[in-house]
Formats: C-alpha cells, structure tokens, sequence
DNA sequence: CCTCCCCCTGGGAGCGCTCCCACCTGCGCT
DNA sequence: AGCGCAGGTGGGAGCGCTCCCAGGGGGAGG
C-alpha cells in the first residue's frame, strides 16, 4: 500500500461544516468557539452538522490563524530524570495530566540534556511554540526562567529557587516536613539527631535543612553544626554524609535524610558499623518513594503529593495563560507534606 | 502597497529571510528543509541570513501547508501509570526523548484515563494531529491499535499482544529472561521452583511463563501445574499467591515472580512463614526495578532494557513515518533481557 | 552557432482557521 | 412613519508555510 494518502477523502472542514448547517463560516466558527452571540437555532443547527460530519477542527490551522498553540510544555532537566525518576517524575506528570484532562491543552514533553538542546529549546520557546511553560527541577542559577519572563511566556516552576521567587511556583512544604520529621524523632526521645542534605543550591535542600534546625532548637536540642552532613541527593553521597557524621558523632542516636535514596545509603553504612536502625539509630527519609517502603526495616520518610504539585503546576499555568492571572505578584503554593511513620524510627 | 511591510517586533518569517538574503520565499524555503537544488552560494546566503535573524519556522504554518505536524504522540493508559511507574514510564519517556533529540520532532504525551478520553484520543488521531503515535501498555482487548491501522496512521506498540502481532512492536526477551532466572535457580541446586505470574491476558506474562516452563523442563526437574500461581502484578497479589504456593507445596525452595513488586509480597509471606532467604527459599523477580535493589535481601532480578526499548520504539516510529517501513511486515524487535544476580538466589 | 536540457530559481495557489468589518434584519423609541 | 440600535450573520483578509509550475540561464551536444 504505497500512497493510502486519507487525504482526498477528506476530514470535514469548516467551511463543510457551515454548508451543511447552511450558515457562514464566521458563524460556525463562533458556535465551535462557543461564543455567546449565536441564536439558538443557528447553534443547534451547527451542533447537529458537527456531529453528523465528525467534524474536529485543525490544531494546525488554528495555531496559525489564533496565534497560539493549545499546548503547553513541561521541560524535564534530562540529567535529572535519573535522580527524580522515582516516583516523582510521573507523578507529576499524572497530576499535570489530570489537570489538564478537560481541557483542549496538549501536553508537550521536553527533555533537554546537552547545551545544545537547551539552545533549541529556547528557539522553540522564542518562536512561540507553546501557550505556556512548566519548568520542573530548576536551578537557582537556570537563565531559562528568566529567558521566558522577558518573552513574557507564562510559566510555572516545580519550586521556589529563593525566598522571593519571582515566578508562579508550586512547592511542597520542605520546611515543615523536615520539622515534622526531626520533631517526631526528638519527641521519642531522641537526643543527637543528625541531618544528611541535599545539594543546598537547592532551594528546597535549603528549605529542609532549615526546618532541621529549626525543629532542632525547638526541640530545646543542643545545635551543634558537626551533625549537619552535606550530600548531593545520590546513594553514594547518602553514604559518604553518613560515614562522616559516624567519626564526627559516634554517639549520634538518629539521622534525618532529605531524600529516601540518601537514606539508604546511609542505612547501608549503619549497618556496616553495626548500628541496629531503629533501636541505635531512628533513621528518617524524605520523598516516601518506593525505596522507603521495600527498605529494611520499612523507612519513615515525608511523604510529598508530587501528582497534586503536578496539578497545581498546571491549574496555575491554564490561569495565567488565560489572563486570569493575579496580576498582583506571582503565586507561590505550597502544599502540605505529610510524615509517613514506619519501622526505622 | 504591498511591499516591504516592515513587522516590527514580531518574529521573522521565511519571507524575511528571503528578502534578506536576497532570494525567493521559495529557495529560502527549499534552503531550510535541506533540498539538495540549489546552489552553494545561495544555500550560505539563506542560512546567514537565518542565523543574523534568529529565524526559527513556524510550526503551525509548516503543519498547515505541509499535512503533517512533526509530532508523535506516546499514548499511556493512565490507570497502568501507577504499575509501570516504577523506572518504566520515565525510563521510556528518556528512550524516546534520545531517539528523537536530533530530530525536529516533539513528544505529545497523552493520558488515556477514562472513557471519554479515549474517545478525545481517538478523535485527536483521526484528525490528524500527530505523524504517529507509540502506544505503551496496551491489551490484547484494545481496540485502539486496530483504529490507528485503519487509519493508516503509523504506531508501534511496546509488546507484542499476541504471537502474531500485527502492528510494528518493541519488547524485551521475557521468554529468555525468566529461562535465565529459572535456569539460574536450577544452577544453584533448586529443586521445587515456583513461578508467581503477572495477569496472563498480558502477552508478557505469557511469555515468561512459557521461559519457565521451558527451563523447568530443560533442567530435568518435574513439570509441577501446583508450583505455577496466577497473580496480577501488585504486591498483594504476589502476597496471595505466594501464600497459596507455601500451602500446595511448603516444600518449594525457590520462586520466580514475574515482577520485583509481586516478589516483594511474596517475600513478606516468606518471612512471615519464617522462611530465610536465601537459605530456604531463593527469589528472583523481573525489571529490576529501585525495589529490588533496596529490598532485604537485595532481590535477584531480570534486567529490561526499558530506556532502549524506549528508543527503539521511536526509531521504528519514525522510520515508519518517513515511509522507509519494510512494507514486506511489522518489524517485531526483541531486545535481551539480563539477570542481576543478587542476594535473594 | 543554435538547440535542447537540466539546474536553479521565483512566486502563485492554497492549507483551514480566526478576526473583524460590514451588513441586515427587527424592534423600541421619538 | 422615521430613526437608531443591537443582536445575528456572511465572508474577506490574512496567518506563514509547502508544493508545484513556469521561466531564465548556462553548458553540452548537433
């Protein structure tokens, strides 16, 4: 079958349409747009000929003559899809999706790994590709965001990047889910907790971190800046905190990691020095990912709704894309995270 | 006058990039798209000016004009999103990104969730609006793969749905992969392997069904219907069957479950009916998911190779669009699987 | 030296839609 | 009766691109 080109056959086209409802083109159109200033009849009558026609209207088409796209795209930082594979990246894309669900909006899915890509990516979003833009994972020092608030391209970001983040953002409560966490572990008594960060370039890193210590002195614990190892969010670098934190510590009776992989990394090394978890060391992670769950003992960690951050993400884009935008500043929401508790703690 | 109308602000189009390099909307046209006919000198002229005006196309306009849109789409069941999530979904989503980063290609990602988006899906292909679509996950039962033949729209689905598959399709050696684990267990002395199989309506289910039985067979042990226990893919159901497998047969010294997650039900009931393992029983699962690294003990597990299967899927994709499909029959490839030997066998 | 081609090239003709302007009804008002 | 107005309506004018056809130059062949 070498040319089974459908073409000829034809999708109906407007113009079709508005033939067999015997109306203009200007008319079907607005019934489609349903645009408020059609009589009754003639409505109808362009419904009925939708329907017995099949017509659907040509994204194409009217991408060019509207000057917008009815798409959005979510743009992953390729290098990172490994470390939020978890359940993080499709949980976002679920709540997007779910979001998105009712609407005509496309769901645009950029990958950008190489410098190159970035490159491409930025014409792609200069050349107005897309209606708006969801930014998961940035770095504080991305130009990206930037890049698009000049372009004035509406954009949400997957967390806030300092304290006054200058763009709409969703972000789970970092702060408080670390507080909760080490505030649960001082509550059962115990007395020197440690804390393994991610990557404080990270905001959110940075967030927890300061719930750490903020839970810490209300906790009427002794801060004392030894207990406080740096990681990068990677097993290997959960680890190594943990090692350190053993020769600095030894007496150390509990260990809040800001992600359930450096959990297990540390959780591996605890083992090795013969600490028993949670009867020596209470150990608590942060994500509740798959990891925390199987681990052994089952790991307590902070739970995140990663799919309502996704939802959130695109309600606050369709917002802003449709000019319901709070012109008043940029919208930051944070939502509640929720500490789940099992057997390391 | 319709002249020079100078667009102030606004993106450069191919006429501008025309008339800046001195050429007919035509050549600059035939420049961009890479048609061999046309000269040296005016192929620099065009991209010069390309480059000095920051020129990206239209993709709308290009979509109108050229009856195609430069996008794919990768359809995801969404109730399934919450299985396959493990490294699945992310995995092929970076497959297919890698395949398709130095094409001008974009990933349209669509979440079929209940039926009336089926039927919006439906109708977005029968309009056209994508080159071609991936289609991950699908049932035997699924009507869609047949919709999209009809329409001659191009697809390829991630496993083939029964032996003969019609469409093009990308898989992993399910069959030769639970031979390996079985012949694995068989290796090491086992005696009673049993197997916990996912929903066998699944056609890789089947499969890897078929490769125990096979190396059951090939091992000289004795072909047993009680040591084989139907499951679902969840944990409770391995949970389940494993519970009903200790009752026929307390005897069995190894498992193999058709995935990590069902084998980490298992091992709970294992644990609970004070089996150790290794020692009293062996287990392996499959896809080598994040559980079964962090399980306790570390799960021995078959390897897919999801990120390339991902990869292969879009470049069979592809391919098809560009019409170079081997029109004689749908590609079927079958990437290897590998087992990860581990503490549990 | 002329002719025939073969390259390249320019630009017309849409692709299917939205935007917008003009028009055309009725109706209520003066 | 005349006028204004507003709700409905039809269709022209593009949006920026690809496709394709006709046309202009040379080089090769007669």
């Amino acid at each position: 079958m070498a040319a089974a080109r459908v073409r000829s056959g034809g999708r109906p086209t407007l113009e079709e349409v508005a033939a067999r409802a015997g109306v203009g083109r200007g008319t079907a159109s607005r019934v489609i747009n349903g645009s408020p200033r059609v009589s009754e009849a003639t409505r109808e009558a362009v419904e009925a000929a939708v329907a017995e026609l099949g017509y659907v209207p040509n994204r194409a088409a009217r991408a060019l003559a509207g000057n917008r796209t009815d798409a959005i795209a979510l743009v992953v930082p390729e290098p990172e899809t490994r470390f939020f594979a978890e359940p993080y990246f499709s949980a976002i894309v679920r709540g997007v999706g779910a979001a998105l669900a009712d609407t005509e909006m496309q769901l645009l899915l950029t990958l950008v790994g190489s410098d190159r890509e970035r490159r491409r990516l930025a014409q792609y979003l200069t050349a107005h590709r897309v209606d708006g833009v969801l930014l998961v994972a940035v770095h504080a020092d991305d130009p990206l965001p930037e890049l698009l608030g000049q372009l004035g391209m509406p954009c949400v970001i997957s967390g806030a990047r300092h304290a006054a983040e200058p763009l709409a953002s969703v972000d789970s409560d970092n702060f408080d889910g670390a507080r909760a966490a080490v505030e649960h572990l001082a509550s059962r008594g115990r007395r020197q907790v440690a804390t393994i960060t991610g990557r404080l370039e990270v905001y959110g890193a940075q967030r927890r971190l300061d719930g750490y210590r903020a839970a810490v002195s209300a906790a009427g614990l002794a801060p004392d800046e030894r207990l406080i190892a740096p990681a990068d969010f990677t097993e290997e670098g959960g680890a190594r905190a943990m090692r350190r934190l053993l020769e600095r510590r030894p007496a150390l009776d509990a260990v809040f990691a800001a992600s359930d992989v450096m959990a297990a990394g540390a959780r591996q090394v605890l083992r090795e020095a013969g600490r028993r978890i949670p009867e020596d060391v209470a150990l608590i992670g942060f994500d509740d990912s798959a990891v925390a769950r199987h681990m052994h003992p089952a790991l307590t960690s902070v739970r995140q709704p990663i799919e309502e951050m996704g939802q959130r993400m695109a309600e606050l884009l369709l917002d802003e894309i449709a000019g319901r935008a709070p012109d008043a500043e940029s919208p930051t929401v944070v939502l509640p995270t929720e500490l789940v508790v099992r057997d390391s703690s």
